[in-house]
DNA sequence: AAACTTACCTGGTGGC
DNA sequence: TGCCACCAGGTAAGTT
């Protein structure tokens, strides 16, 4: 399912069919996903210039002059660049139609569990930071505003496990059950540990593991876990590399000891009883 | 009031 | 083969 990587991986491979684009078109197969698209959609896009895109968590986003297109994948989402013409398969609900260099290009979002999400936030209400969705959300893991230091800060009346905080998102986006499981891992950090209970050096090195395995994956193109294929059609191979995650009962990379499933808050949570205290 | 918990949306998968 | 429980992430609603 598409975390942080995968949305920046997507990102990154979408922007130079899009960026600085005209859109011509915009099509919509259904109502909407997870809620309904924004009405009106084709008014307000189509001849307006794409000026850039950019990342919130795991929200893209697609700027123009009078606001952003905001896309969530969910856990089942992918976009892809196609050239025109391509019939739209199942689950494909949702297009933009650009100019290009060479013609008209698509980017057409595909999402079986439709938990995805396509919004829009106009200029006028505000900046992007109010918009539902985005408020309230934690700083990027990957941005200078993250540390150690400001975990440890921010979980001083945080009595829930600290798996669920991670996850939560309101200190740092972007971290999702997966990489909640390796960070803490590396981190040698037991998942059950009530937030407020750990130490300043330990969040050190969470913070660490957090930066070190986001930034990994981006360069190694993103996971593909089940749903996700990448921009250019190719998979990510990531997942090659869990230490626990999907590895119940499998030997403990680093001691051997079987990988233990728990579930916390209805999530699984995969972990090593020896490594992680 | 903030922190925490639970339910829910959907379709693919796998067990029987 | 068909049925059905289960799983996933993030939000909303409900509870402490």
């Amino acid at each position: 399912m598409p975390e942080l990587p995968e949305v920046e991986v997507t990102r990154r491979g979408v922007a130079p069919h899009i960026e600085g684009r005209i859109v011509q078109q915009v099509v919509l197969r259904r109502e909407g996903l997870r809620w309904p698209f924004p009405p009106a959609l084709s008014e307000l896009l189509v001849g307006r210039r794409i000026t850039h895109t950019d990342r919130r968590g795991k929200y893209l986003l697609i700027c123009f002059e009078h606001g952003t297109l905001i896309v969530h994948l969910g856990m089942s989402g992918h976009l892809r660049v196609l050239p025109p013409g391509v019939e739209p398969r199942k689950h494909d609900h949702f297009d933009l139609v650009v100019d290009g260099p060479d013609g008209r290009q698509v980017l057409r979002l595909h999402d079986p569990r439709r938990f995805g999400a396509v919004l829009w936030h106009d200029k006028d209400e505000g900046g992007l930071d109010e918009h539902m969705l985005l408020r309230g959300l934690g700083v990027e893991p990957l941005g200078d505003g993250f540390s150690g230091e400001l975990l440890w800060r921010a979980t001083r009346k945080r009595s829930a496990p600290i798996k669920q905080v991670l996850l939560a998102g309101d200190i740092v986006v972007g971290v999702g059950n997966i990489y909640a499981c390796e960070s803490l891992f590396r981190a040698g950090i037991n998942p059950k540990t009530a937030a407020a209970r750990i130490s300043r050096a330990r969040y050190d090195r969470l913070a660490d593991a957090i930066k070190e395995i986001l930034a990994a994956a981006i360069v190694q193109g993103g996971s593909t876990l089940k749903d996700f294929i990448a921009v250019n059609g190719q998979s990510g191979y990531f997942q090659q590399t869990y230490f626990v995650y999907d590895r119940a009962g499998v030997p403990c990379r680093n001691c051997g000891t079987p990988i233990r499933q728990i579930k916390q808050g209805q999530r699984s949570t995969f972990y090593c009883v020896q490594c992680q205290r």
